[in-house]
DNA sequence: GAAAATTGTGGGAAATTATGGGAAATTGAG
DNA sequence: CTCAATTTCCCATAATTTCCCACAATTTTC
């Protein structure tokens, strides 16, 4: 499994291309990997996988059946919306679709932040005001992280 | 077995043909391969699947005996009624026949989106409804998932 | 610090894909 | 058997995507 690292500002081009910055090209595995997955992330984001990662992912969902119960089928379907396959071409950019870029509010300025196999994409000022955080908050977060997290096991 | 990636915007014509994106097509097993099969999902939807793996689908049916209940029976009936062979045209359409169309309340604007082995069909609108959810419920089927899962094996 | 190499940015042309319409073929009813 | 209706097949155009080239900007090297 792929564990990309970094923050990196970049910008898209009036068609909607998104040019990946070389440092964070060379995290991907293979030269040979020029096919992505992007999809819709929970917050007004995107994520970007690597097609490996995204099969594993999605491996996952399609172990269970989906004669099971309606709501593992739509559970599945929340799960994978929005995806969409891009090619990295030979300059290194990809081409966000349009309903992408509206999800998630991407104009001109764009950052892509790694985020263990995924990498999300965010317009930049809703990214600088979801970082906006004070210490009481993070606090709070990282207490409630830490509840869950032992809950989940 | 195939596994298909992405969610695709598409248009049904007035003829009820449905062009099939060519980031889907290419994701056929074969060139050859030009004959699908439709059935009608359990959602107010369609699903496509490839001959072979629908094939594999009405093998698992038959497994089952129909000595076993009249349940299994009627669902096996019901289940397989629906279906119906389309082939792809030579710039990559297929007709669907109306019935199915009336079933899955399709006009114009519809979404393809893959499910594992599958292909679902799904009226735009309806579509976005059966996404739209809010975290109060997502984490409900997430833990639904969660379970469900462990339980089927 | 200047030159070279790499990387980022933009735009245009060519190829591919999508879409609509019409003609030919097939089917079914009378 | 004939006519109407539907279906299949094919072609033309519109739209999109891909590919390619040129230049700008940045980084690296000497």
């Amino acid at each position: 499994m792929t564990a990309f690292i970094g923050e990196y500002n970049c910008k898209l081009d009036e068609k909607g291309r998104l040019s990946i910055p070389s440092k964070l090209r060379g995290q991907f595995p293979e030269a040979a990997c020029n096919i992505l997955i992007v999809n819709r992330g929970f917050e007004k984001c995107l994520v970007l996988y690597t097609k490996e990662d995204w099969l594993d992912e999605t491996a996952k969902l399609n172990a269970v059946d989906d004669f099971m119960s309606p709501d593992i089928r739509r559970f599945k379907r929340i799960f994978t919306n929005g995806a969409n396959l891009v090619q990295i071409d030979n300059v290194q950019r990809v081409l966000i679709p349009k309903k992408l870029l509206e999800y998630a509010g991407l104009k001109s300025e764009v950052v892509l932040v790694a985020n263990g196999n995924k990498i999300e994409i965010w317009d930049e000022d809703l990214y600088t005001s979801e970082l906006n955080v004070d210490s009481t908050e993070l606090s709070q977060l990282a207490q409630l992280f830490h509840k869950e997290r032992n809950q989940g096991k």
